[in-house]
DNA sequence: AGCACGCCGACT
DNA sequence: GTCGGCGTGCTC
């Protein structure tokens, strides 16, 4: 028998099968991960089974398996397909793919299985009598903490890990040592799974479906082998409901599930709901457990102890056996595309897994990405839409106040009149507020009054951010910081003046506004320390502050009863971007935001959350239509441009990066580079007779022309979506990784932003 | 990725 | 004459 197998080098060189004779003895099967010899030293690498073979199909002598790496098959049958796929899709070695669906700590079989010692009754021992040796003659024991443990030990009948066992009897050890060396006792060594979770939570049961939930529900059970769903359910709609039940039918099926949440919101709440419907057999999958717990989650999901797997983007490669659902919660949040080679994209990784495993996907979002809808729309998808709240909850009221009249009728504050009486009146009333801005630091830009001096970075092409707090200003894509200097560094002018607010600002500003309030911030100036970000929205929760001001990271998923009143501070820093998703962005943002308001029942009243959207641009429709709760509209008016401008989804943008320390060199590279590539393009796209499907190539200074000292040029390509697109991105991949470019950034597939 | 083979410059 | 620079090519 002989096993081809990839060695696990990351290395395209070596990116091929070997083969290897297995010897008679070994248990060895495709999946498997196995130590073989390699190289003219013979050195001991290990390496992954693709396939068995009965004919080596070559002349030179093989080298032999030396022996299995572990005694189940690392990776199952949907697994290697699926990395078969993602090297292809995602330009990567099928080695780099293998090791996505590996817990790092197997590799270089560098990990230890955490053991305990349990202590039990010697098998065969005589009770009565070894407990009458313990007793004196008068009947009263010779150590009464050797019999108190003896007599635990009897009772239980069964081994109890030292850690137990003192619970029971404190400082039993010295005790358990003595009964041991009697032969009484005896102890052994038990291999275990490292516990994740610091709580323990009760059972609860299901709540009654509404109706439209119950119908998602059935719509899902009823799904066939690799079908998408896409879940749009408006915020507070009861999406979790919906997954728990389908996820329910699927383990009574005896099959498993994963669930996707985003990194962010992988809060204990979020899988303590899972935990609470499904017991031990959930196990979680996120950044911030520790090795060893990553490596025993991932073993008993692999063991099969585990059929439930909540987790974030990563944990679509979790080994589950006989999966059958797959759930992506949010599916619009951009952390499901993973920004480190191999670049996939969670959905796409999903959507193929689940036609490999025969499973259904589901992606549940209450703003799906303009790319979902319109595959639902097509019938790709199959669309579920839960359009109500649940527990009769009303959608939040949502106020636009146009900002350019309120500075005309002579405010010209951070805070609208009408959002500082709602304010006043929430705080009055005890209740809590969140003002959203999506803008840190005091103030984005400095300059002179008499010379129009701008503070930029001196490492990047941005202008700098002044931090009151410690007198600074700092860029905020390189870290740079530096003090404010009190004259003007060009002209020596003392008219230095402070534009644009950032969230330090909303804070001391709605200090002044109403003395006494109590205010959290939370953004990255805040939540530096790893479990800040824990610690203020637990203390927010608790009703620790009348108000938390934040950006993007308070938009996503908290769910907090309190709070009746959201405030947009400005609405507009994510809009005017020359960046075609703005708009979508935009109202992604201001749902979610808005959704945080109201979402839950207080003092058994049902409560209509407030929201205020302050904007300069109040017809613009990404405010306008989120405003109305209105999705469907938007989707309508942003694809009929899309198609109209010929943007994706109906076009595909390609997108190479220079990034070097001399910007001559990185405007000719570039310009070399836009060359050779519509050569390529034009040579690949006239053998398709679909020249015309080339619809620009560009190429020039990235919008942020320099960042961290270095210059950044890139060429653009725009290709219209057809049958031929993966011909002309497959030639660019090919030239992209022939060039040998000091500085080359590689190229990206219609990257998250083109800064 | 490693590691050996290989073909040119300055040393005991 | 040899030691050693790291370019090139191979690994079942």
């Amino acid at each position: 028998m002989f096993a081809r197998l990839i060695v696990d080098i990351a290395n395209s060189n070596v990116d091929k099968l070997f083969t290897y004779a297995v010897p008679e003895e070994l248990d060895v099967r495709p999946g498997h991960r196995v130590l073989v010899p390699f190289g003219r030293g013979n050195k001991p690498i290990e390496g992954f089974v693709i396939e068995l073979a009965d004919d080596a199909l070559t002349d030179r002598t093989l080298k032999s398996v030396i022996k299995t790496l572990e005694p189940y098959t690392a990776l199952n049958e949907d697994q290697l397909g699926l990395a078969k796929w993602i090297c292809r899709a995602y330009d990567c070695t099928l080695c780099e793919a293998l090791r996505l669906m590996l817990p790092a700590q197997l590799r270089g079989s560098r990990v230890k299985e955490k053991t305990v010692r349990t202590i039990l009754l010697s098998p065969g021992l005589e009770v009565s009598t070894a407990r009458a040796s313990l007793l004196k003659k008068d009947g009263t024991p010779r150590s009464p903490k050797q019999l108190e443990v003896f007599d635990l030990l009897v009772k239980l009948n069964a081994p109890v890990s030292m850690e137990d066992l003192n619970a029971y009897i404190p400082s039993a050890s010295a005790a358990v040592a003595a009964l041991i060396k009697k032969g009484y006792a005896c102890e052994e060594g038990h291999v275990t799974f490292r516990n994740p979770f610091t709580n323990v939570v009760s059972p609860d049961a299901s709540p009654e479906l509404t109706e439209k939930q119950t119908a998602a529900v059935e719509c899902i059970k009823a799904g066939k082998p690799g079908e998408v769903f896409l879940l749009h359910g408006v915020t507070g709609s009861g999406k979790t409901e919906v997954y728990l039940n389908a996820i329910s039918d699927v383990l009574e099926k005896g099959g498993g599930a994963i669930v996707l949440v985003p990194e962010i919101s992988l809060t204990p709440q979020t899988t303590d709901r899972f935990r609470r419907r499904f017991g031990d057999t959930v196990a979680v999958l996120h950044s911030r457990l520790g090795a060893g717990e990553r490596y025993d989650e991932w073993r008993r999901i692999r063991l099969g102890k585990a059929r439930v797997v909540v987790g974030a983007r990563s944990a679509v490669f979790a080994p589950v056996e006989d999966l059958k659902l797959i759930v992506i919660d949010e599916e619009h949040e951009p952390s499901y595309r993973s920004e480190h080679a191999p670049c996939y994209s969670a959905d796409e990784v999903a959507i193929r897994r689940a036609a490999l495993s025969g499973g259904r996907l589901v992606l549940g979002s209450a703003t799906p990405q303009l790319r979902s809808y319109f595959r639902a729309k097509q019938g790709a998808y199959t669309l579920l839409e839960l359009t109500e709240r649940i527990n009769g909850i009303p959608m939040p009221e949502v106020e636009i106040v146009d900002m350019r009249s309120e500075f005309l009728s002579g405010n010209n504050g951070i805070f609208s009149r009408d959002l500082t009486d709602k304010l006043k009146k929430c705080v009055s009333k005890g209740e809590q507020a969140i003002l959203f801005l999506n803008r840190r630091g005091y103030s984005y830009h400095g300059e002179c009054r008499a010379c129009g001096f701008v503070f930029t970075c001196p490492n990047c092409d941005v202008a700098l951010t002044y931090h009151k707090f410690d007198n600074s200003l700092r860029c905020h894509y390189c870290g740079f910081s530096t003090r404010v200097p009190s004259v003007c560094p060009s002209c020596g002018s003392t008219f230095i003046k402070y534009t644009g607010f950032g969230t330090q600002q909303v804070e001391e500003q709605l200090k002044s506004l109403i003395p006494g309030i109590r205010v959290l911030r939370m953004d990255t100036d805040t939540t530096g320390a790893k479990s800040s970000y824990r610690d203020i929205l637990d203390s927010f929760s608790n009703g620790g502050a009348d108000v938390l001001i934040g950006t993007q990271m308070i938009a996503k998923g908290l769910d907090i009863p309190g709070v009746t009143l959201v405030g947009v501070v400005f609405a507009d820093t994510s809009l005017f971007h020359s960046d075609y998703r703005s708009g979508e962005r935009t109202f992604q943002l201001l749902t979610q935001v808005a959704g945080r308001a109201g979402r839950a029942l207080s003092d058994g009243k049902v409560n209509r959350g407030k929201v205020v959207i302050q904007t300069n641009a109040p017809d613009h429709r990404a405010v306008r239509l989120s405003a109305q709760h209105d999705y469907k509209t938007f989707f309508d008016l942003e694809i009929r441009d899309r198609l109209r401008t010929l943007f994706p989804p109906f076009s595909v943008f390609v997108r190479a990066l220079f990034e070097m320390r001399d910007e001559k060199e990185a405007a000719e590279v570039c310009t070399d580079f836009e060359r050779k590539t519509c050569e390529i393009l034009k040579n690949v796209m006239s053998g398709h007779n679909a020249e015309k499907d080339i619809l620009f190539v560009t190429s020039g200074p990235a919008p942020i022309r320099k960042r961290a000292n270095l210059y950044r040029y890139a060429v653009i390509v725009k290709l219209l979506r057809s049958e031929n697109t993966s011909f002309a991105i497959n030639a660019l991949r090919a030239f992209a990784d022939s060039l040998r470019v000091e500085g080359f950034r590689g190229i990206e597939i219609n990257p998250d932003d083109l800064l």
